[in-house]
DNA sequence: CTCCTGAATCGGAATGGTTCCAGTTTAGTA
DNA sequence: TACTAAACTGGAACCATTCCGATTCAGGAG
């Protein structure tokens, strides 16, 4: 997933590659995964000081509405968002002590065989594990 | 699950029954499933019309430490709370267009088997389908 | 029954992430 | 270079939830 990838993708919608929009890619490509709409205003105030919440956030929902970018909710209430490559997806496990994610490979949905008695299409759907990861354990008893 | 029964794992933990808290047990014994604090909130103030949201809060809080209430974020972004039945649960399949969920019997952990090389201890999940419910379906193409 | 005390409630203010908006700037095109 | 739709800005608005100081009350001791 690299910068002029999605370049492309966002002219081929006829979309303005303002300088923002593409600070922001850049903040999801350069930084940590898993950032907050603030942390990434943050980082994209370094080169733009005057980048507002609503151009940060605009984006981000344009960015998720192509899937190139995708948001989760984390265990301390956050919401954080990652780059991700078209439609695939994956899912994570939430420590609970230090609130860090690690992606998780495991999908439920090749074991889903449909809702039994009920009409109903699905679409899409969300999985989260939580817990501690190895050093939180040792923190705690055990 | 019934009053009586909630009523006595209150007690045995020395906690008060206050009337208000009752009012919030029975709101959510004999309302709809899946409500809102602020739906529960106007049920409660229909006895106790002084009943603040604090004090709504505060009791669901308490309630879901001692896995009698438990609380899913729905589709529409609002957060709805459920009497459940000590450590059991279920899983939702939430319509993306009338907003209404469906509980589900699948539960997908019976076929994880542990992140393949991270150390995590798991101690929770989340699981949830969106999608659309028959009379949607029917309100779109197709 | 009355008194006492920690638990619980109340009303209203504060919070914080997100969205809205009116006015201004700008990317892309001809 | 001029035009226009798209995008941006700054700050107000929103709204579910939390916080807080003052007040009330449930349950137990006497
Ligand atoms: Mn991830
Ligand atoms: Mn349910
Ligand atoms: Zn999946
Ligand atoms: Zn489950």
């Amino acid at each position: 997933m690299d910068l002029d990838e999605v370049l492309k993708v966002l002219k081929a919608r006829g979309l303005n590659l303002t300088p923002q929009r593409q600070e922001i890619l850049r903040a999801l490509l350069e930084g940590p995964p898993h950032q907050t709409a603030a942390e990434i205003l943050q980082r994209v105030r370094r080169r733009f000081p005057s980048v507002s919440f609503d151009t940060v956030y605009r984006n981000l929902h344009l960015l998720q509405s192509l899937n190139l970018v995708s948001r989760t909710h984390f265990a301390d209430g956050d919401t954080r968002y990652e780059l991700c490559a078209g439609p695939e997806h994956h899912h994570h496990a939430l420590c609970l002590g230090c609130g860090k994610a690690v992606d998780a490979a495991f999908c439920p949905m090749p074991y889903f065989r449909g809702l039994p008695d009920e009409e109903f299409t699905v679409t899409g759907h969300s999985f989260k594990l939580f817990g501690y990861c190895g050093n939180c354990r040792r923190g705690r008893g055990e």
